[in-house]
DNA sequence: CATGAATGAGAGTTCATTCAT
DNA sequence: AATGAATGAACTCTCATTCAT
């Protein structure tokens, strides 16, 4: 109950054996057909087990996400700290983003699918979670305006919403469509479109 | 089973009385706690009728989406059809799209969030029915490349995904922060950025 | 929901199914360890028929000793209203308790002591099932004393307690020491102590 | 398991903080309903602890019932070694068991309801811990006759217990109805009862 | 076509008890 | 003796779907 019980919880192999457990569980049978039992033998400890770690079954794939997210979101930070350039910047988060989809679909299937089937108050939570991502665009995006590189007229707080939106659902369409082909191909293209815009010059 | 069947089926208006009350059952509880027996209900209907028009109830979801939003893209190809200039047609089409969110909360909250809840073959199926809004987008990319006002080099099938994803974010952050703000005034700002992109001159 | 499909449900067959195969499941097993599902094989029905009848599974012991307790208390209303004698009365509720309880053990165990394991709010729904029985002691007491046969200053409302009371805990130790004896036979020592008292004279 | 461990353990503090806690919790939640961690936690004991006292959770209960009880019972007799006279010393039984309820409303709750929700084996057991109360009935009963004050030919055996379920059902009745009088105020009503009978002379 | 009573599979969660430390 | 993390059996109730009428 307290923080340093859940510490102490959080330092235990057994939470990351579950959270990794329940990665691939969920990605195989996708959150709702996912057993909380199956979930328990992946990770070769008891059902009951599962309980002294998250209080529902909602809470795995919250952690699991939070956990996951976090750390990436963290990588991308340092990466992007060390790139001058705004526009190099843009290209080099499109860019880890796509290729972090596709060097653990396992993974990305859950984040892209399963976490979506959540309901609002969840979905909200997740919401929470994503935020910092969503900080990272607005703030390259502010540095490019300061710079003189964007335009500033630029409605930052909805661009954000635009190029991660953008992205998402050229993630999704590549994961429901079978991966048929390069994702992180993608990235000159998608990037293209947001610098330069559609129109002719 | 058959087209003679089908159709027929569908000219009775129970076909239509479910799929209404099944409009306001999934708005207000969600896919999942929806219970068949509460769409009867409110369908004046058995629990038994409902599966004498739909196969599951997977199928009411989709088939009450594929009603409205084949409606909503005979519609919208209507509107586009009478304006020439595409960077018009680009901004009423975000702009349709912003205002029917709008005007339909609760079919949104559906559209939005409880359609997204399935599994990845219904996924799939959804996606054959918003291919054609797709294609919408193509059309008008590949019109405004043939003018010579958006620049031949752009990837149309990825560029109408992003324009698509980039909407789509926008309405749900939208919807999840409990539309504290006019969506269709997001139009302009949407628009532009995809027209000049974010890049200054 | 509404009283005519209460009732249409109560003069179904499956309700007396479920209630008699419950009297014997309870009087197996107790009531926390019957398993609704035995309770559904034992009456040839599906689990969730159950459901149907019953709102949750302490609702069909509730029931049953409702139903059973009720026709109870009509029966003996019925022999004691023959009987002008408050003496012969009181000899005869006794006696009809005891053989009551002799003559259908299943029940009777159920009735003495699962039905007992209620919580305190389960306790008092029984406690108002079984306020009619106090009553018919009650009354027996009242008509007495205006006949001048009891005396006029006992206190009714504990009186009735007491020989409730006392009778309920011959049965129970009846039950419990495995019917050794015969319960019956306790009828004429159990009325004398409330005649007579126990003084000498 | 043998005695002289069972001894040291029953000397040990931690026998008795736990029966103090598990007096607290049962009474707060029922029996079926008090967790075996609530009433280590407020014992301030582990889980695994009690289980070095008490082979299961219904031995907490029992252990309980024989502690308190067994110390009712010496306390009893000791008043009622004082009394000669065999009515006077019947009052003074009722007396004390109605006060004893009115003193610990707690333990009562415990006792009257929680206690009775054993299946048939406990209640076995709990029988044996009540014997020596009916016993003191009993011997009163029997010393009463011998005096010539109670007639000869009660039942002894019988008596006994209409005289306990009779108070019981007393006690039980002024404790679901929410203790809205005095209960030690029915003394002299029940104990009229049984030495007068309710017969008129 | 329509009904709605009946079905029965399905799974999350609790918690008494154990046992390695 | 004491701990408390781990165990895993146990079970009610829901609800999509069927089918006899």
């Amino acid at each position: 109950m307290d923080s340093r019980n859940v510490d102490s919880k959080k330092k235990n192999e057994k939470y990351y054996l579950i959270l990794n457990a329940a990665s691939k569980v969920f990605a195989t049978y996708g959150f709702h057909r996912a057993q909380v039992a199956r979930i328990a033998r992946e990770a070769g400890v008891a059902d009951g087990t599962i309980y002294l770690y998250f209080k529902r079954k909602e809470d795995i794939l919250i952690e699991l996400f939070r956990y996951r997210f976090g750390n990436w979101i963290e990588q991308v930070r340092q990466e992007l700290a060390r790139i001058d350039d705004v526009r190099e910047a843009l290209r080099m988060f499109c860019k880890l983003h796509y290729e972090q989809v596709e060097s653990d679909i396992d993974y990305a299937y859950v984040a892209q699918l399963e976490l979506r089937q959540a309901d609002i108050e969840m979905r909200r939570e997740i919401g929470q979670i994503f935020k910092p991502y969503l900080t990272i665009i607005e703030e390259l995006l502010n540095k490019g305006i300061e710079q003189g590189v964007f335009r500033p007229d630029i409605n930052v707080k909805l661009a954000r919403h635009l190029i991660f939106g953008a992205m998402d659902e050229v993630v999704t369409s590549w994961i429901i469509s079978g991966q048929k082909y390069s994702l992180s191909a993608q990235t000159e293209g998608t990037v293209q479109v947001f610098l330069k815009g559609i129109e002719a010059e």
